[in-house]
DNA sequence: GCCTTGGTTAGACATCTGTCAATGTAGAAG
DNA sequence: CTTCTACATTGACAGATGTCTAACCAAGGC
């Protein structure tokens, strides 16, 4: 089995305890494991998803922590790159907002994950 | 680490869209996610999870791999100091099986909590 | 007792990661 | 055009991480 493709088999899955991931399911679920393997951005994350309107720009985050400015951006491109989040410019500000469908991506694999409304 | 104070507070905690994380919530949270943040190691645990009686020795998980024993067995102990797996010995094998409330704790972080209400 | 098999521990080493200071860029406001 | 504010990029560096080989421990079987 496992032709899989960019299409449902390698993004969706069932939890881990159905059947055991591909490599290829893993490295990429894992990649996104390890974005939010930090305390700094999964902090950071959450500062976005909890932010009014579901969006931030780094001058609402950076005041949570005590890190420079590039530390913020650095941690804040790891999240994007890693699919979780995404940014906009408007004007002088970029906002962040988060990618919901990607941590529910994760959230399907970890578990039986809370009956989910919107079908599969 | 083991017994922390299991207050709630710590411990479980609405989806990061509710409210943020704190410092604390967000270091502990971020070390399980890290140690899933590898392939190697998000497969291990699905073929754990996923295993025949939901627990596997390390014979039946270092053939999926081209790793030598050492590193596996490294991965495993990543997973267990985690508290995402526990390992215990019968006779000559030792037996791993995974921990769900820790996979369902995270789970519920990333959720999107069901549709309960829209505040935001 | 002595091997053999299954697994972990201990070092060693190259690579990756988090952080900062310095510099660069995009837009707004004089 | 110049300057200021908000963020990003670059380069550097200490510390963490993944991998290996070699050595070690535990349980059986001879």
């Amino acid at each position: 089995m496992s032709n899989q493709e960019r299409g449902n088999e390698r993004w969706c899955c069932s939890p881990v305890t159905g059947e055991p991931l591909s490599a290829e399911q893993a490295t990429d679920l894992s990649a996104v494991f390890k974005a939010l393997g930090d305390p700094v951005r999964l902090r950071l994350l959450s500062l976005i998803a909890a932010h009014a309107g579901g969006e931030a720009c780094v001058c609402d985050l950076s005041g949570a922590f005590d890190l420079s400015g590039p530390t913020i951006s650095h941690h804040l491109k790891v999240l994007r790159e890693a699919g979780a989040i995404t940014g906009e410019r408007r004007g002088t500000w970029v906002y962040y907002r988060v990618l919901p469908e990607t941590l529910q991506r994760l959230s399907a694999v970890l578990g039986p994950a809370p009956a989910v409304s919107t079908s599969a």
